[in-house]
DNA sequence: AAGACAGTCAACCGCCTTACC
DNA sequence: AGGTAAGGCGGTTGACTGTCT
């Protein structure tokens, strides 16, 4: 039984808006304002869905709409506000006046979309791509057309500068076409994030003792049991590494789900799990932080708190694993890493949220990416991004590998905030 | 030249929330 | 408090159309 529709759909016209219906509309809503959408067609003498009313105003009609294509400065916060917010379309838009989350959404899954995935996937784990290679070893887009905005940019007159924006074309070495998208739900989206996060890392890491120092890393208790956090002896079970060396969870992994999984499934490097703690990919998502003492801490509490989130570069490898700021870091030496409500940072290169301020949105995009820069000079997304395996002339240099893959591991900490 | 392919985006659909009675 | 209407939101669809073979 579901919810009556909400207009006589009997004899409404569907489909594409003439401008005749574009003209009603608009003089109807000039002259007696918006709201009353169900009874607007009927005074109006429009044969559509109120709704249908609506969204056409809303998306198209209304004077207040920043026509033009998205801007360079518009895309970045898009990217960030989606990285926080998720697919919450309308309070993105929100943050961009003129534009409708109808709009920033196709914008999302037609461009932006691609870009992510592309990076977030590492050459070597790339699907099927459908480009072909000519004579001259130049890739070819298989097929596609122009897009719209680029058709109206060049009939428009438009002073809006896309300054160098590469939003609408293929990337260079990367795969345009047979890019999985990204998933439509939240949820669905967290894991595939992740686990694309976990296989880029594995794949990634072209160090053996990295390889060596990989130990499991167990999902959150409250998925299953939701019980808390483990703290009690009988959940200590212990767990052999790779290496043959025994630890304990209590010793290694604060997110447990109260019991030891195989070895397999979530791998984070040892070094990162001999600090005080470690976040969980679960807590992360779900804005919440795991003190190596047991409890959780919201994300929001935590930025009350003004915990400070802060880069450590030199021991980085791109784990989301809590370290210490500076502020803790004799407590780290002596060993005293629990019990206090200190600091909790992310080893992320690039995850500063000093730089955030998340109530009100405001961020400061240069101190995120902390010396890689996103934009190139042409305003298209740096490289560093989505290359891992090549300086970008086809060359690998052997000295380069680490930096390679700690940049990619920093654009997965970026992707988790 | 025609058909296939693939990207874009306007519009639709259904669910959820809020407001009102 | 409960029911209904209206609005809002996010996912999905399909028409349109450029490019390629």
């Amino acid at each position: 039984m579901g919810r009556a529709p909400c207009c006589e759909k009997v004899g409404l016209k569907k489909g594409r808006w003439t401008a005749e219906e574009d003209e009603i509309l608009t003089k109807y809503i000039q002259a007696n304002g918006e709201g009353s959408w169900r009874s607007l067609p009927k005074n109006a003498g429009l044969p559509r869905c109120g709704k249908s009313c609506r969204l056409r105003w809303i998306n198209y009609l209304r004077a207040d709409l920043k026509r033009g294509n998205i801007t360079v400065d518009e895309e970045e916060i898009i990217i960030h506000l989606h990285a926080t917010l998720g697919n919450r379309w309308s309070l993105i838009a929100s943050h961009l006046p003129g534009r409708t989350d109808n709009e920033i959404k196709n914008y999302w899954n037609s461009h932006l979309s691609r870009k992510i995935d592309s990076f977030r996937r590492p050459s070597s784990q790339s699907l099927p791509v459908i480009m072909e290679i000519n004579k001259d070893g130049i890739a070819k887009q298989k097929g596609g057309r122009t897009s719209r905005w680029a058709i109206k940019k060049n009939k428009s007159n438009s002073t809006q500068k896309r300054a160098g924006s590469c939003s609408n074309k293929p990337m260079e070495n990367v795969s345009v076409n047979g890019v999985v998208p990204l998933p439509s739900t939240l949820m669905l989206e967290k894991e595939t994030l992740f686990n694309t996060a976990i296989e880029d890392r594995m794949a990634l890491d072209p160090y053996e003792e990295d390889k060596e120092r990989m130990i499991p890393v167990i999902l959150s208790p409250r998925q299953d049991t939701g019980e808390g956090m483990m703290g009690s002896s009988e959940e200590r079970e212990s767990l052999v590494l790779s290496s043959g060396e025994e630890r304990t969870i209590e010793n290694s992994m604060h997110c447990a789900s109260g019991k030891v999984e195989k070895e397999t499934d979530i791998l984070a490097t040892f070094e990162s799990i001999e600090s005080s703690g470690i976040l969980c990919f679960d807590d992360i998502m779900d804005n919440e932080l795991l003190h190596p003492n047991g409890d959780l801490t919201l994300l929001s509490e935590w930025r009350e708190n003004n915990i400070t989130v802060t880069v450590d570069e030199k021991e980085n490898s791109g784990n989301l694993s809590p370290n210490k700021t500076a502020a803790n870091n004799e407590e780290i030496e002596s060993g005293n890493s629990s019990g206090d409500s200190g600091n909790w940072n992310s080893s992320s290169s690039m995850t500063s949220f000093d730089n955030y301020n998340l109530d009100n949105l405001d961020w400061v995009w240069e101190s995120v990416v902390q010396g890689n820069e996103l934009w190139d000079d042409k305003g298209c997304m740096s490289s560093w991004l989505w290359e891992s395996d090549c300086n970008g002339k086809g060359e690998r240099h052997k000295s380069e590998d680490r930096k390679d893959f700690k940049s990619q591991n920093s654009t997965v900490d970026w992707l988790f905030f």
